[in-house]
DNA sequence: AGTATAATTGGAAGCGCTCTCAATACTCGT
DNA sequence: ACGAGTATTGAGAGCGCTTCCAATTATACT
């Protein structure tokens, strides 16, 4: 039953391969009743149409590339990967793209895959989760490449890319208000890794906030994390020394390693130390943490991330745009907010 | 610079098309020095040839699928799936495949992903992760569209399709052997989900092992899990009435909510119940945790299972093979083997 | 009814590559 | 130096679809 053709379908109902191409396409140009019965032959055959065949005459594949570098040992320990990748997904099926995926390893990989993604037409467009400094070079070559491209996460230099990123900056911001409000002085943080966007903006919400009120940014209270739950863990236990009464992590995975480090040390949470977190993942709501932490809406940032890549496929304008997305602060018990009620 | 096509470096090089296809499909019959002067011709041009065309011209894409169905929700919560993918993406990278991917959400998606599985020409073969009942159909229907296929799991009807597997009976078996030399008789076991493969064959091993010592089968001891923290939690709270001495949990992230369970129920681990997981991801060896669990190799396992696939593809011979892969228990701290020294 | 116009259809030329086949160029043995 | 055998090359016919264009048919309007 397989391998059968357009022209197959086409003599079964006794039209022209072009009518056959027309139904299959939706074009508007055909009477309903041949519409029918074409429908009806195809249906009946369970014909599928050849991708390649299409993608060659019509120089449109219908496949979306996904492409992370660099974070590649995170995919494995931050579970906001899966959900962005889940977004992405669903996008991809609801808006009938097909999703490539690659995975960045090494260098070698990066030759490989490069040169895979820009395969003519192979790829409508591709997705880059960036946002670290490391991976400039890839979104580089996919610039010099003319291959339609969103960033996911705002890379380093972001001039003459399109990306989709959360408002880190103010999020960061709010939850160190929030804090402060609290009658918390001596806030500590762990940051994300200094060479990525992520790290570096919500570490500026953090001073941000801090300087609205003059209160000064002691460096004994800042450490750089790397997003992992050991991470944070160590990153805690150095804090603690310089006694800080609240600690902002940038990670939620981080602010458990803190939790642990924290009880570890015999102090209470929040009582002693108030710790927030940020992503809001499903962890961070289980029953022994409830952790305070900063909503990041990760699903829709990888749909909306893919609706604005086949803007700019549908589009051909290669101008580059932005998209910002809402945080919100979800207030549960590690702040010490409810406490006082 | 981008559409170059074959016969634009044929010129330039002053050979036929013919030539510059054989170069590039590596074709032993060209002379050496005309091999190089298109090498770098293609070299200095940065042409890529276009997929597309090359697939359809010889009916092979070079891509494979990775369907992910009715394991949606876990995909989020178990780190499983991130090394499985992993396994998968560096196989693809290693082998020259393009890896597309496919999350099966709901009934809606799976015609969506069927529909875009099977259009021709599109994917070489497909890996569907499974092992669970629910997935039979569109196994099911991938093999009535005659699409290799390789299943990630042993699907419960196993008649037809080539699938790999982990020795899950073997594994569980020597997990409660090691339990019962180290003198323990109330093994509970909170097993995988009775719809799937591994839960059933995990939960057979732990029969199995019982029954070679002549103990029964306690069904207050054994309680149905779902492969996350909560269901692991829960679940051993509702064993811990049955006051076993050590339990055999079918996931690392169970064992974990076990484990909670456990301490807030005043008990020790494992001088009052001895621990034992499965799957031996990072979190296994954590500090504060050094469970005891059954080491499954999930990367190459999933680097397995694609050169299993692309053996299907190649060779072309439909019968279906099986592979099991080996498990080893890694002994730590939760089963209380150590303490002993 | 007759013409202008729009809707519908078929024909055919590609899309950029692979691969068979026949033609040409080269090798070696005698 | 010549023929058999082998290595190298080019021509050309597709792969299965889209899409432009021209031809045909249906519809509207006078």
């Amino acid at each position: 039953m397989p391998d059968l053709t357009l022209e197959d379908i086409a003599a079964k109902v006794g039209v022209s391969r072009s009518t056959v191409s027309r139904v299959l396409n939706g074009h508007p140009n055909v009477r309903k009743e041949v519409r029918e019965r074409v429908l009806a032959a195809i249906e009946q055959t369970g014909f599928h149409p050849n991708a390649a065949a299409r993608a060659l005459a019509s120089q449109r594949s219908w496949t979306i590339g996904l492409l992370l570098p660099h974070s590649v040992s995170l995919f494995f320990t931050d579970p906001y990967y899966p959900h962005l990748v889940k977004g992405i997904a669903q996008a991809c099926n609801h808006l009938d793209y097909t999703l490539a995926f690659f995975l960045v390893d090494d260098k070698d990989d990066e030759e490989r895959i490069f040169s895979r993604v820009s395969r003519n037409g192979f790829l409508d467009g591709v997705l880059v989760q960036s946002g670290h400094h490391g991976d400039q070079r890839i979104i580089g070559r996919l610039v010099d490449a003319r291959i339609p491209q969103v960033v996911v996460g705002r890379p380093m230099r972001s001039d003459n890319v399109s990306y989709i990123d959360m408002d880190n900056v103010h999020a960061a911001y709010t939850a160190v208000s929030h804090l402060l409000r609290l009658g918390r002085r001596r806030i500590a943080t762990i940051t994300g890794p200094e060479q990525s966007t992520v790290g570096v903006d919500r570490k500026a919400g953090y001073v941000k906030a801090l300087g609205e009120r003059d209160l000064p940014v002691d460096p004994a209270l800042v450490v750089e994390g790397d997003f992992t739950e050991m991470g944070g863990y160590y990153s805690m236990q150095a804090l603690l020394a310089a006694r800080p009464d609240a600690v902002f992590a940038a990670s939620d995975i981080m602010a458990v390693g803190a939790i642990r480090a924290i009880h570890e040390a015999g102090l209470r949470v929040p009582e002693d130390v108030a710790v927030v977190g940020f992503d809001d993942l499903p962890l961070a709501a289980m029953t022994d943490i409830q952790l305070t932490t900063v909503r990041q809406p990760v699903v829709s940032f990888g749909y909306r991330a893919v609706e604005l890549l086949t803007d700019l496929i549908q589009s051909g304008d290669p101008s580059p745009r932005h998209v910002i997305m809402d945080t919100k602060l979800i207030v549960r018990g590690t702040c010490g907010a409810l406490a006082r009620k």
